[in-house]
DNA sequence: TGTTTTTACATACCACTGGTATGTTAGCTC
DNA sequence: GAGCTAACATACCAGTGGTATGTAAAAACA
């Protein structure tokens, strides 16, 4: 009984988007609408209303998950920094984000079907990639120390990233031998010997 | 006219995964199957009669381009060995990885879609992560050669492919600074600073 | 305060999709 | 040449994302 709700549309807006990141955690982005809008508790016309369509209604669950792993990782970052050595901040923010991949909703969301639902000319054109801005201000942080060439700060940047992201997927799939512990080891010493 | 077409069952199988990698790499995942037999000249009673799904028609579409690449870059590197150098043929492969990564139909199904396509749990399930096989073959050469510790061989693996991945997507996107020669290069110390 | 406009939904409906059930015909077997 | 099966074609269906329209409440305005 949808109308038995008050209208309040942040709170509808929030209800939608509480549903949507369940379903979509749960089923994909083949989870139907109808199921979504039934455990928001109303009906089609107002999800249409807050939202121009199901890619739209995604990319907001998406950019969410995103933008909270990015505040999260940059927190536990900042609050890790010690004067004589750069690094350890960065590998504190590294082992928060191997944290966040634990997390169903963020793996089958942004690791693993958020690209391809988002699709090509949306995910190229725009800078929505938060996850490699972090990392990319992060390198930059090396960068002014002097620790890190300036034109190559780009390149290790992607490839830094790539390789959380991989680490990232292979703790999600159990595969023998990756650990969290093995993985910040490795990147402790792919970063120190980065130039 | 599809019945001008004369009956040839692996005739007609290759014409519809052909369609379909064209369809699917333009399109994505949501092409519909109508204009993929359209395309290919016959109807959906064949397309069903040969694949079980859509799924899984994707899936033999994506395998096959996995299985080619990896072929192709297993044979880039056994063309370079060198025997003062064992880094050097995976350097090649990597090279070749990455020429891979500008083709229009690899980026949109192996690196963008493909993965979401494919679903959770065949996805964690089964072995079927080409990439991974190639990478991992590859850290075995070093261990073997004594360069790299055996029991850190799995994650430096899931690190590398991820590295390689990140770095094919960054090349799709144009990313200022970002080239394959400044990637090999950073591959280069990369690879031969891991133990 | 009365009127108008806009916001925030609900309802009814549609084109199209993946998938299925049911033909139909060519080729092989014996 | 009868029977069987592989290889398709055809007709159809439930469900989907999306739209057009209706409606009541709140806000803006007079």
């Amino acid at each position: 009984m949808p109308r038995s709700r008050t209208r309040n549309a942040p709170e509808t807006r929030a209800a939608i988007l509480e549903a949507a990141r369940q379903r979509f955690a749960s089923e994909g982005f083949d989870a139907s609408l109808s199921s979504i809008v039934a455990d928001a508790g109303i009906t089609k016309g107002a999800l249409f209303h807050h939202f121009e369509n199901k890619q739209a209604l995604y990319l907001e669950v998406w950019t969410n998950l995103q933008t909270d792993m990015a505040r999260d990782t940059q927190n536990a970052a900042l609050a890790n920094r010690s004067p004589d050595d750069p690094y350890q901040a960065i590998l504190a923010g590294c082992r928060r984000y191997l944290e966040w991949t634990t997390r169903p909703d963020f793996q089958r969301i942004v690791l693993i079907e958020g690209r391809g639902v988002l699709g090509m000319t949306e995910w190229m054109s725009n800078e929505r990639d938060v996850g490699r801005e972090v990392v990319r201000s992060a390198i930059g942080y090396l960068v002014q120390r002097g620790l890190i060439a300036d034109d190559r700060a780009s390149t290790l940047s992607v490839i830094v990233q790539g390789a959380l992201h991989g680490a990232g997927l292979a703790l999600a799939r159990n595969i023998d031998g990756v650990t969290v512990d093995s993985i910040c080891c490795a990147l402790d010493s792919m970063l120190r010997q980065m130039k």
